[in-house]
DNA sequence: TTCCGTATATTCGCTGACGAGTATACGGGG
DNA sequence: CCCCGTATACTCGTCAGCGAATATACGGAA
């Protein structure tokens, strides 16, 4: 482990706010848990379900309680927080609420290695994202219209209201790049760099390669 | 595998892209990436360096070329980015700049499960987040201040440029919602949640517990 | 000359992640 | 009453990820 987390998947934290409401065994959990579409928010796989578990359950954090068969069914497993298990979800969440971790986004990983793509195609690949981004945000006022004609209440969005504002953000970020690409405007920075030098480099590529 | 790329970790792509630039050996890529500081922006575990080289290798994207014995260190393989290397890395680097993909951070999911908190806790811990994305923010400012000081062009900030916009973006988002919390105007939302309904079900819990 | 702290360069072993597979049970249609 | 598609419930094997250990070399100080 060496984790901060005794069990540090994402998964163990959603079981144990399950479990601080009610018991349950394993596969209601699955469906509870999609059911309310958390996989929206959380990072989860289904796969690990069963080791989490069973990793909860040898820290203490949860207990297994009766075993109960309906019908012919095969025997579950009921589950239980325990003491300990409510203070893990609680501390973990307040850790995840206040301080801030540094994460790796895709995109980010991408911006630093852009000069690996000539700055035409760039450009291009930058318009695409934006237009993406677009239908994303779209498709998130959709759901919430939705949702307020249900009469949901807006504590269960908040996490799509964020991710909204995010996926906003960013798109005016890439409009704001693009034009500065567009206008050649990096070459004010003097010295080395600048669109024409980016695009010379990748121009003189061309035939004297691996 | 079953990965959307033949070696999926991102240090691979980071490896790619140093080959394209020179033929290096691994502890040479390794060294490079910190002195540029990659790391930042992209996750990069060098535990995972020569396995990741291994595969890289094994699907024909890099080839081992001279192996240079300096002194008396131990000999030292060379790789050079192959045509599939080059293709492969301009592909997963159009990809990434064009497509938003689903990504899943913490902070997200602990909104999600914020429920969980007792909301004068929630808005204590969603205070501190504010406070310490605001030092995060003052930390880039004066990286960047810094860099233009050298003369270091704005190509080279992209990265940490959007990251800064990510920063605030959140920041503001987050001081709205303390605002929202704060003057219970969760509770316009009419129907049964809002801070009121909520308080009380955290107060309900002390006493009649697992 | 000898020491040792730091750089060089790589290997290894554990463990968590998770897709895919398995097996049984229910229930509705024919 | 039988069939089979879907839900229920769980297991397993593989494999990538990565921290930590290892081992040797260099170079400056004493």
């Amino acid at each position: 482990m060496s984790d901060r987390r005794p069990v540090s998947n994402p998964l163990a934290l959603a079981v144990l706010s399950l479990l601080y409401e009610r018991p349950m065994h394993p596969y209601e959990m699955a469906t509870t848990l999609r059911e309310r579409e958390k996989a929206e928010s959380i990072k989860l796989r289904f796969g690990s379900l069963y080791s989490v578990i069973d990793r909860l359950e040898q820290e203490g954090l949860i207990r297994a309680g009766e075993r109960i068969r309906e019908g012919k069914r095969p025997e579950r497993t009921v589950y239980h927080i325990t003491e300990a298990g409510s203070v893990e979800m609680r501390d973990w969440l307040r850790e995840l609420v206040s301080t801030p971790v540094k994460e790796y986004p895709q995109f980010e990983a991408a911006l630093s290695l852009l000069p690996g793509l000539p700055p035409d195609e760039a450009i291009e690949m930058l318009e695409l994202r934006g237009e993406l981004l677009d239908g994303m945000i779209e498709q998130i006022d959709a759901r919430h219209e939705q949702a307020a004609n249900y009469g949901i209440p807006a504590l269960f969005m908040i996490e799509s209201d964020y991710r909204k504002r995010m996926l906003e953000c960013e798109r005016v970020w890439i409009r704001q790049l693009i034009e500065q690409m567009v206008e050649e405007s990096w070459a004010d920075i003097e010295l080395l760099e600048g669109i024409p030098t980016w695009r010379q480099m990748h121009a003189e590529r061309n035939g004297g390669d691996e």
